[in-house]
DNA sequence: CGAAAAGTTGATTGTCTTCAAAACTGGTGG
DNA sequence: CCACCAGTTTTGAAGACAATCAACTTTTCG
C-alpha cells in the first residue's frame, strides 16, 4: 500500500486543460445550476482560476470519508452520490443523494474534517473547490460570498424538510415525497419528468427515508398496483403524478 | 392593528447603551460560546459596531415566522427557543431547541425569507446581527468569515445527527440522546450536568424526536422506574448517566 | 456461466400510535 | 384565599403500521 488512502479508489486528479479544450465554469453546461449562479462573466473567470482539478470517482468508491481532513468542497459534474453518517454502534443513515451541479463537503468546514461519507453511486466526476481559496475569492467577489452562504443555507433548509419527513410521515408519504423530489431535480437537469432510473438500492432509499428495504419494496409494489407507478427494479415511471402528490396531502389522523 | 406584525408580540428594539453600561460582545459573558469565538479583541470591537440592537421576546411569542423577510441572524443572549417547520397540510416538526450563544435564522439566507418559525419557550433576549453588515465585515475580518462558515456547517452536521436519530433510533434511544445532548449543552453554559429544567412540553419534545407526546411521557416514566432518572414534570434529574448512555449503544437487531 | 447482490412477497411480531380517562399544575378572578 | 379552568402530564387498553424473519426470484458482474 504505497498509495495515499484517497488515491486508492479513484483516478488521479487530472489538470483541467488536459484535452486541449479548456474545461472551466465559463463554458460548463451546469453554469445555471452550480457554483457560478449569479456571477458575472468576469467573476466566473476568476472562479475558474481556483478550480484547477477535477476528480473521477468510480462507482461504489468514496469521494471522501468520515474523519478525513477537510480541504475542499466538491461540485458534482456528472454522476450521483450518496452521503451518509455512521453512529458509534455502526448504524448508518443516508443523509442525502446529490447530483450534477450540487455541492458536497459542507459538513467538513466546522471541525476541519469530514463527518460523513460521500460515495459515488455511479461513475462520477467532481470539480475540486479548495476551500481556503473559495474563502479568499469570496472576500473580493460579493456575489460568490452570497452564493456560498445560500448554498449552505439551502442545505440547512433541505435538511429541515427531511426532518419533517422522518418525524411525521408514513411510509407511503415518504416514498412519494422522495420520488417527487427526485423527478423535480432531474427535470431541472433536462431529464424526463415522468421516468427515472434510480441509482440507489432499496436499502439506500430505506436508509434515507427511515424505512427498511422490505417496506420500500412493498410500497413501490402498492403504488404500482394502484396504477400510480410502473416499477421495474431501478426503472420507475410515474404514471399519475397528481395522485402521487395527493399521497402527501392525506394523513390519517390530523394532530389538530 | 396599527402595529407591525413583528412588534405585536415583543418589546420594541432597544439601543444597547441604554443603561449606561455598554452592552457589547467585548464584555458579554457568552464571548466564548457565541459569535466572537476566535476573534481578537480588536476584531470583536468591530463586531460590536454592527450589533446595535437587542430584542426581548416574551414566552410563546415568535422571534420570526415562516414567510417573513430575512434580514438578520440572531444570537441568543438569554432564554430558549424552538424552531419548527410546517408542511402544507399543517403538520409541523420541531427542528431544534436553541439556547444562549447559539445562532438562529440561518434558514432565511437562501431565499431571503424565513422558512421556519422561531418561538421563545421562555422570556428571552437576542442580539440582532444584520446579515448584510455581517457579510461586509466578514470580507475584511477573515476570522469572522470563517466563524460564520463554521456556524452554518455546525448546523448542517447537527441536523445529520437528528436525521440519524429520526431514521434509526427507537423511542428510548431518542429520548436518551435528547437528554444527554441537552445536559451537555447546559453544562457548557455552567449549569448542572445532572439536573435540568425542560423548557418545552412533552408535545414539543415529541415533535422534535418524531414521537407522540404519550410515548415521550411513557419513556420518561420507564427511565424513572428503572432508576436512571427522577422526573417531576419539567424537572429532570439524571441519576445514572452511564446507564443512560448505554441506552444508546444497545440496539435490538443490528443491521450488520 | 455461476456466485453474490438486489429485489419481491408472505407470515408474524413488536413498537409506537390512537383513543380515552384521570391527575396534576399554574394562573385568574370571584 | 380558594375555586376553577385550561393546558399539561400520566397511565391504560386496543389497534395500526412498519419491522422482522424467512423463502424465493431476479439481476448483476466478474
Amino acid at each position: 500500500m504505497t498509495t495515499l488512502p484517497d488515491a486508492a479508489n479513484d483516478c488521479p486528479p487530472s489538470p483541467l486543460s488536459l484535452a486541449g479544450m479548456k474545461v472551466a465554469c465559463s463554458n460548463c453546461n451546469l453554469r445555471e445550476l452550480c457554483m457560478p449562479v449569479g456571477l458575472s462573466d468576469q467573476e466566473i473567470e476568476r472562479l475558474d482560476t481556483l478550480i484547477t482539478t477535477r476528480r473521477k470517482i468510480k462507482r461504489k468508491t468514496p469521494l471522501f470519508r468520515t474523519g478525513e481532513k477537510f480541504h475542499a468542497l466538491y461540485a458534482i459534474r456528472t454522476g450521483v452520490f450518496k452521503t451518509s453518517v455512521t453512529a458509534e454502534d455502526g448504524r448508518d443513515q443516508v443523509t442525502g443523494f446529490q447530483m450534477a451541479g450540487e455541492i458536497v463537503g459542507l459538513d467538513g468546514i466546522v471541525n476541519d474534517q469530514h463527518t460523513c461519507d460521500a460515495i459515488a453511486l455511479e461513475d462520477s466526476e467532481v470539480c475540486v473547490l479548495p476551500f481556503d481559496r473559495i474563502g479568499e475569492l469570496s472576500r473580493e467577489v460579493g456575489a460568490l460570498q452570497h452564493h456560498l452562504h445560500r448554498v449552505m443555507s439551502r442545505e440547512i433548509v433541505r435538511e429541515h424538510g427531511v426532518m419533517l419527513l422522518l418525524g411525521t410521515m408514513r411510509a407511503e408519504e415518504r416514498l412519494a415525497a422522495f420520488l417527487l423530489n427526485l423527478v423535480q431535480r432531474l427535470q431541472a437537469r433536462g431529464f424526463s419528468r415522468s421516468e427515472l432510473v434510480l441509482r440507489m438500492t432499496r436499502q439506500e432509499i430505506g436508509s434515507y427515508l427511515g424505512l427498511k428495504l422490505e417496506t420500500v419494496s412493498r410500497t413501490f409494489s402498492r403504488f404500482a398496483e394502484e396504477g400510480m407507478l410502473e416499477v421495474h427494479q431501478r426503472l420507475v415511471r410515474i404514471v399519475d403524478v397528481e395522485r402521487l402528490r395527493k399521497v402527501l396531502a392525506q394523513q390519517p389522523g390530523s394532530t389538530f
